[in-house]
DNA sequence: TTCCAGTTTTAGACATATTCTAAAATCAAA
DNA sequence: TTTGATTTTAGAATATGTCTAAAACTGGAA
Protein backbone atom coordinates (compact mmCIF):
# COMPACT_ATOMS: atom_id res chain seq x y z
CA UNK A 1 0.00 0.00 0.00
CA UNK A 2 1.71 3.41 -0.92
CA UNK A 3 1.61 6.36 1.28
CA UNK A 4 -1.09 8.55 -0.59
CA UNK A 5 -2.96 5.49 -0.26
CA UNK A 6 -2.57 5.22 3.32
CA UNK A 7 -3.06 9.11 4.05
CA UNK A 8 -6.31 8.81 1.30
CA UNK A 9 -7.80 6.17 4.09
CA UNK A 10 -6.96 7.86 6.51
CA UNK A 11 -8.78 11.06 5.38
CA UNK A 12 -11.88 9.12 4.60
CA UNK A 13 -12.37 7.89 7.90
CA UNK A 14 -12.50 11.31 9.38
CA UNK A 15 -14.94 12.43 6.63
CA UNK A 16 -13.03 14.08 4.66
CA UNK A 17 -12.97 13.01 1.01
CA UNK A 18 -9.63 12.86 -0.22
CA UNK A 19 -7.62 14.52 -3.55
CA UNK A 20 -4.51 14.99 -4.66
CA UNK A 21 -3.84 18.51 -2.96
CA UNK A 22 -5.61 16.99 0.79
CA UNK A 23 -3.30 14.10 0.46
CA UNK A 24 -0.31 16.10 -0.34
CA UNK A 25 -1.18 19.14 2.70
CA UNK A 26 -1.75 15.89 5.10
CA UNK A 27 1.04 14.31 4.42
CA UNK A 28 3.20 17.60 5.59
CA UNK A 29 0.68 19.24 8.09
CA UNK A 30 -0.43 15.95 9.70
CA UNK A 31 3.34 14.18 10.27
CA UNK A 32 5.00 16.63 12.08
CA UNK A 33 6.62 17.75 15.22
CA UNK A 34 6.66 21.74 14.19
CA UNK A 35 4.37 24.25 14.25
CA UNK A 36 4.37 25.11 10.69
CA UNK A 37 2.40 28.44 9.43
CA UNK A 38 0.07 28.28 6.65
CA UNK A 39 3.00 30.11 4.48
CA UNK A 40 5.18 27.71 4.97
CA UNK A 41 2.85 24.88 4.82
CA UNK A 42 2.43 26.12 1.20
CA UNK A 43 5.88 26.35 0.33
CA UNK A 44 6.82 22.74 1.55
CA UNK A 45 3.76 21.49 -0.33
CA UNK A 46 4.53 23.40 -3.55
CA UNK A 47 8.03 21.43 -3.91
CA UNK A 48 5.97 18.37 -4.45
CA UNK A 49 2.78 19.74 -5.89
CA UNK A 50 3.60 23.13 -7.78
CA UNK A 51 0.66 24.39 -8.61
CA UNK A 52 -1.47 24.26 -5.30
CA UNK A 53 -3.05 27.65 -4.43
CA UNK A 54 -3.33 29.13 -0.95
CA UNK A 55 -7.06 29.36 -0.67
CA UNK A 56 -6.53 26.07 -1.35
CA UNK A 57 -3.92 25.24 1.86
CA UNK A 58 -5.90 27.44 3.99
CA UNK A 59 -9.55 25.68 3.21
CA UNK A 60 -7.42 22.09 4.10
CA UNK A 61 -5.70 23.33 7.33
CA UNK A 62 -9.73 24.54 8.56
CA UNK A 63 -11.16 21.54 7.53
CA UNK A 64 -9.00 19.29 9.01
CA UNK A 65 -9.07 21.36 12.03
CA UNK A 66 -12.96 21.08 12.01
CA UNK A 67 -12.66 17.25 11.52
CA UNK A 68 -10.21 17.22 14.95
CA UNK A 69 -6.90 16.24 13.02
CA UNK A 70 -4.82 19.21 13.94
CA UNK A 71 -5.33 22.10 16.48
CA UNK A 72 -4.56 26.31 15.61
CA UNK A 73 -2.80 28.06 17.78
CA UNK A 74 -2.14 31.64 18.06
CA UNK A 75 1.17 32.21 20.23
CA UNK A 76 2.70 35.21 19.12
CA UNK A 77 3.26 37.52 16.02
CA UNK A 78 0.02 37.62 14.77
CA UNK A 79 0.59 34.37 12.69
CA UNK A 80 -1.34 31.16 13.37
CA UNK A 81 0.40 27.57 13.63
CA UNK A 82 -0.50 24.24 13.00
CA UNK A 83 -0.47 21.64 15.49
CA UNK A 84 -0.28 18.57 14.73
CA UNK A 85 -0.23 16.87 18.48
CA UNK A 86 -4.42 17.18 19.62
CA UNK A 87 -3.25 15.45 22.79
CA UNK A 88 -3.12 17.93 25.51
CA UNK A 89 0.33 19.94 25.94
CA UNK A 90 2.13 23.14 26.61
CA UNK A 91 4.11 25.20 24.52
CA UNK A 92 7.59 26.42 25.13
CA UNK A 93 8.58 29.39 22.73
CA UNK A 94 12.46 30.27 21.85
CA UNK A 95 12.78 33.89 21.96
CA UNK A 96 15.78 33.67 20.01
CA UNK A 97 14.30 31.73 17.53
CA UNK A 98 10.87 31.95 17.79
CA UNK A 99 10.64 27.75 17.47
CA UNK A 100 7.68 26.45 18.92
CA UNK A 101 8.22 22.90 20.73
CA UNK A 102 5.74 20.66 22.89
CA UNK A 103 6.12 20.22 26.47
CA UNK A 104 4.27 16.79 27.80
CA UNK A 105 1.23 17.47 29.55
CA UNK A 106 2.34 15.33 32.45
CA UNK A 107 5.85 17.51 32.66
CA UNK A 108 4.15 19.99 34.11
CA UNK A 109 1.76 20.30 36.97
CA UNK A 110 -0.77 23.00 37.50
CA UNK A 111 -3.02 23.20 40.62
CA UNK A 112 -6.09 25.08 41.76
CA UNK A 113 -7.81 25.88 38.79
CA UNK A 114 -11.16 24.50 40.22
CA UNK A 115 -10.86 27.09 43.05
CA UNK A 116 -10.68 30.24 40.29
CA UNK A 117 -14.27 32.22 41.65
CA UNK A 118 -16.70 32.64 38.88
CA UNK A 119 -14.48 30.98 36.00
CA UNK A 120 -15.36 27.85 34.48
CA UNK A 121 -11.82 26.43 33.46
CA UNK A 122 -12.90 23.74 30.38
CA UNK A 123 -9.10 23.82 29.20
CA UNK A 124 -5.67 25.59 29.82
CA UNK A 125 -2.11 25.61 28.65
CA UNK A 126 1.20 26.37 30.19
CA UNK A 127 2.63 28.82 27.78
CA UNK A 128 6.81 29.19 28.68
CA UNK A 129 8.95 31.50 26.87
CA UNK A 130 12.69 31.36 27.32
CA UNK A 131 16.12 29.63 25.57
CA UNK A 132 17.19 25.91 24.70
CA UNK A 133 19.72 24.80 26.82
CA UNK A 134 22.76 23.17 25.45
CA UNK A 135 22.09 19.79 27.04
CA UNK A 136 25.45 19.31 29.64
CA UNK A 137 27.70 16.18 28.08
CA UNK A 138 26.07 13.18 29.30
CA UNK A 139 28.78 10.86 31.20
CA UNK A 140 27.91 7.09 29.95
CA UNK B 1 -4.23 69.09 40.18
CA UNK B 2 -6.34 67.98 37.31
CA UNK B 3 -6.59 64.49 35.63
CA UNK B 4 -4.78 65.95 33.00
CA UNK B 5 -1.61 66.90 35.00
CA UNK B 6 -1.52 63.67 37.04
CA UNK B 7 -1.20 61.79 34.20
CA UNK B 8 1.06 64.11 32.63
CA UNK B 9 3.45 63.89 35.80
CA UNK B 10 3.06 60.18 35.63
CA UNK B 11 4.92 59.90 31.73
CA UNK B 12 7.27 62.17 32.55
CA UNK B 13 8.42 60.19 35.38
CA UNK B 14 8.72 57.50 33.28
CA UNK B 15 10.67 59.64 30.65
CA UNK B 16 7.69 60.28 28.23
CA UNK B 17 7.47 63.53 26.55
CA UNK B 18 3.68 64.23 27.25
CA UNK B 19 1.19 65.44 24.11
CA UNK B 20 -2.28 65.77 24.32
CA UNK B 21 -2.56 62.36 21.82
CA UNK B 22 -0.39 60.42 24.88
CA UNK B 23 -2.41 61.96 28.08
CA UNK B 24 -5.45 61.08 26.39
CA UNK B 25 -4.18 57.48 25.48
CA UNK B 26 -3.13 56.92 28.70
CA UNK B 27 -6.03 58.13 30.32
CA UNK B 28 -7.96 54.60 28.50
CA UNK B 29 -5.23 52.17 28.26
CA UNK B 30 -3.42 52.71 31.46
CA UNK B 31 -5.97 52.66 33.76
CA UNK B 32 -8.81 49.34 32.72
CA UNK B 33 -8.23 45.99 33.44
CA UNK B 34 -9.94 45.21 29.98
CA UNK B 35 -7.67 43.65 27.47
CA UNK B 36 -8.45 46.63 24.60
CA UNK B 37 -6.84 46.03 20.82
CA UNK B 38 -5.60 49.16 19.30
CA UNK B 39 -8.44 49.58 17.28
CA UNK B 40 -10.56 50.06 20.65
CA UNK B 41 -8.02 52.28 22.10
CA UNK B 42 -8.54 54.45 18.51
CA UNK B 43 -12.17 53.65 19.18
CA UNK B 44 -12.05 55.43 22.68
CA UNK B 45 -9.70 57.91 22.37
CA UNK B 46 -11.62 59.37 19.10
CA UNK B 47 -14.53 59.97 21.80
CA UNK B 48 -12.72 62.84 23.17
CA UNK B 49 -10.12 63.26 20.43
CA UNK B 50 -11.68 62.86 16.98
CA UNK B 51 -8.74 63.94 15.38
CA UNK B 52 -5.97 61.72 16.64
CA UNK B 53 -4.37 58.94 14.14
CA UNK B 54 -4.31 55.31 14.10
CA UNK B 55 -0.55 55.56 13.58
CA UNK B 56 -0.42 57.77 16.91
CA UNK B 57 -2.17 55.02 19.05
CA UNK B 58 0.21 52.23 17.65
CA UNK B 59 3.29 54.45 17.93
CA UNK B 60 2.29 55.49 21.98
CA UNK B 61 1.22 51.59 22.72
CA UNK B 62 4.20 50.40 21.40
CA UNK B 63 6.29 53.30 23.38
CA UNK B 64 4.58 52.56 26.70
CA UNK B 65 5.43 48.66 26.38
CA UNK B 66 8.97 50.19 25.91
CA UNK B 67 9.10 52.16 28.79
CA UNK B 68 7.10 49.04 30.75
CA UNK B 69 3.83 50.84 31.38
CA UNK B 70 2.21 48.08 29.45
CA UNK B 71 2.12 44.20 27.82
CA UNK B 72 1.30 43.41 24.65
CA UNK B 73 0.19 39.78 23.96
CA UNK B 74 -1.07 37.89 21.58
CA UNK B 75 -3.45 35.60 23.04
CA UNK B 76 -6.34 34.43 20.23
CA UNK B 77 -7.75 35.74 16.65
CA UNK B 78 -4.62 37.10 15.58
CA UNK B 79 -5.21 40.39 17.36
CA UNK B 80 -2.64 42.41 19.71
CA UNK B 81 -4.13 43.21 22.89
CA UNK B 82 -2.73 45.78 25.63
CA UNK B 83 -2.27 44.92 29.26
CA UNK B 84 -2.09 47.33 32.09
CA UNK B 85 -1.73 45.00 34.19
CA UNK B 86 2.42 44.87 34.34
CA UNK B 87 3.01 41.96 37.24
CA UNK B 88 3.10 38.65 36.54
CA UNK B 89 -0.58 36.55 36.34
CA UNK B 90 -2.55 34.31 34.02
CA UNK B 91 -5.26 34.63 31.65
CA UNK B 92 -8.95 33.41 31.48
CA UNK B 93 -10.96 34.10 28.17
CA UNK B 94 -14.43 33.16 27.89
CA UNK B 95 -15.04 31.45 24.64
CA UNK B 96 -18.82 32.93 24.32
CA UNK B 97 -17.94 36.59 24.85
CA UNK B 98 -14.31 37.01 24.00
CA UNK B 99 -13.83 38.42 27.12
CA UNK B 100 -10.00 38.12 28.58
CA UNK B 101 -10.01 38.06 32.38
CA UNK B 102 -7.14 38.26 34.42
CA UNK B 103 -6.08 35.68 37.34
CA UNK B 104 -3.80 36.30 39.76
CA UNK B 105 -0.27 34.83 39.91
CA UNK B 106 -0.46 33.00 43.18
CA UNK B 107 -4.40 31.91 42.49
CA UNK B 108 -2.84 29.25 40.30
CA UNK B 109 0.37 26.57 41.29
CA UNK B 110 2.70 25.72 38.53
CA UNK B 111 5.58 23.59 39.15
CA UNK B 112 8.39 21.52 37.50
CA UNK B 113 9.24 23.92 34.90
CA UNK B 114 12.65 24.11 36.17
CA UNK B 115 12.92 19.91 35.42
CA UNK B 116 12.64 20.54 31.63
CA UNK B 117 15.33 19.08 29.79
CA UNK B 118 16.80 21.25 27.47
CA UNK B 119 14.65 24.28 28.02
CA UNK B 120 15.08 27.22 30.10
CA UNK B 121 12.03 28.76 30.78
CA UNK B 122 12.78 32.51 31.89
CA UNK B 123 9.06 33.36 32.17
CA UNK B 124 5.29 31.55 31.92
CA UNK B 125 1.47 32.26 31.64
CA UNK B 126 -1.65 30.16 31.85
CA UNK B 127 -3.77 30.62 29.41
CA UNK B 128 -7.31 29.05 30.33
CA UNK B 129 -10.64 28.78 28.31
CA UNK B 130 -14.24 28.31 29.95
CA UNK B 131 -17.02 30.46 30.85
CA UNK B 132 -17.81 32.82 33.24
CA UNK B 133 -19.67 31.09 35.84
CA UNK B 134 -22.64 33.14 37.96
CA UNK B 135 -21.78 33.27 41.29
CA UNK B 136 -23.92 31.30 43.07
CA UNK B 137 -25.97 33.64 45.56
CA UNK B 138 -24.26 33.99 48.93
CA UNK B 139 -25.62 32.95 52.45
CA UNK B 140 -24.12 35.78 54.66
C1' DT C 1 9.04 87.40 22.21
C1' DT C 2 11.12 85.13 18.27
C1' DC C 3 13.58 81.59 16.39
C1' DC C 4 15.07 77.08 15.63
C1' DA C 5 16.24 72.28 16.03
C1' DG C 6 14.32 68.36 17.60
C1' DT C 7 10.13 65.82 18.52
C1' DT C 8 5.55 64.37 17.61
C1' DT C 9 1.62 63.73 14.75
C1' DT C 10 -0.57 62.80 10.60
C1' DA C 11 -2.52 60.79 6.13
C1' DG C 12 -1.80 57.60 3.33
C1' DA C 13 1.14 54.06 1.31
C1' DC C 14 2.91 49.69 2.22
C1' DA C 15 3.34 44.95 4.21
C1' DT C 16 1.51 40.73 5.83
C1' DA C 17 -1.95 37.34 7.13
C1' DT C 18 -6.29 35.59 6.15
C1' DT C 19 -10.91 35.26 4.02
C1' DC C 20 -14.07 35.77 0.27
C1' DT C 21 -15.81 35.35 -4.56
C1' DA C 22 -17.03 33.42 -8.56
C1' DA C 23 -15.53 30.77 -12.30
C1' DA C 24 -13.14 26.55 -13.77
C1' DA C 25 -11.84 21.93 -12.86
C1' DT C 26 -12.74 17.65 -10.91
C1' DC C 27 -15.36 13.93 -9.07
C1' DA C 28 -18.92 10.46 -7.79
C1' DA C 29 -22.96 8.43 -8.80
C1' DA C 30 -26.56 7.30 -11.80
C1' DT D 1 -21.71 9.44 -20.52
C1' DT D 2 -24.18 12.77 -18.14
C1' DT D 3 -24.82 15.54 -14.40
C1' DG D 4 -25.05 17.77 -10.12
C1' DA D 5 -22.20 18.42 -6.24
C1' DT D 6 -17.69 19.22 -4.54
C1' DT D 7 -13.14 21.09 -4.85
C1' DT D 8 -9.70 24.12 -6.54
C1' DT D 9 -8.16 28.32 -8.25
C1' DA D 10 -6.65 33.34 -9.14
C1' DG D 11 -7.41 37.30 -7.63
C1' DA D 12 -10.07 40.66 -4.96
C1' DA D 13 -11.23 42.01 -0.47
C1' DT D 14 -10.48 42.53 4.42
C1' DA D 15 -7.86 42.93 8.75
C1' DT D 16 -4.01 44.15 11.42
C1' DG D 17 0.06 46.49 11.84
C1' DT D 18 4.30 49.26 10.09
C1' DC D 19 6.60 52.77 7.39
C1' DT D 20 7.30 57.31 5.09
C1' DA D 21 7.71 61.89 4.58
C1' DA D 22 5.61 66.15 5.29
C1' DA D 23 3.23 69.17 8.63
C1' DA D 24 2.48 70.62 13.30
C1' DC D 25 4.12 71.33 17.59
C1' DT D 26 7.45 72.14 21.51
C1' DG D 27 10.94 73.62 24.66
C1' DG D 28 14.61 76.19 25.29
C1' DA D 29 18.31 79.63 23.32
C1' DA D 30 18.97 84.08 21.80
MN1 LIG E 1 0.09 40.28 31.54
MN1 LIG F 1 -4.02 39.06 10.57
ZN1 LIG G 1 2.01 21.77 20.08
ZN1 LIG H 1 -3.84 40.67 31.81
Amino acid sequence: MTDHERLSGFLQDHGIQPSAQRVAIARFVLHTDRHPTADEVLAEVRRDFPMVSRATVYNTIRLFMEKGLLRIHQLEGGVAVCDANTARHHHFIDEDTGEIVDVPWDAVDVGRLDELAGLSVDSWMVVMRGRRRREPPSRD
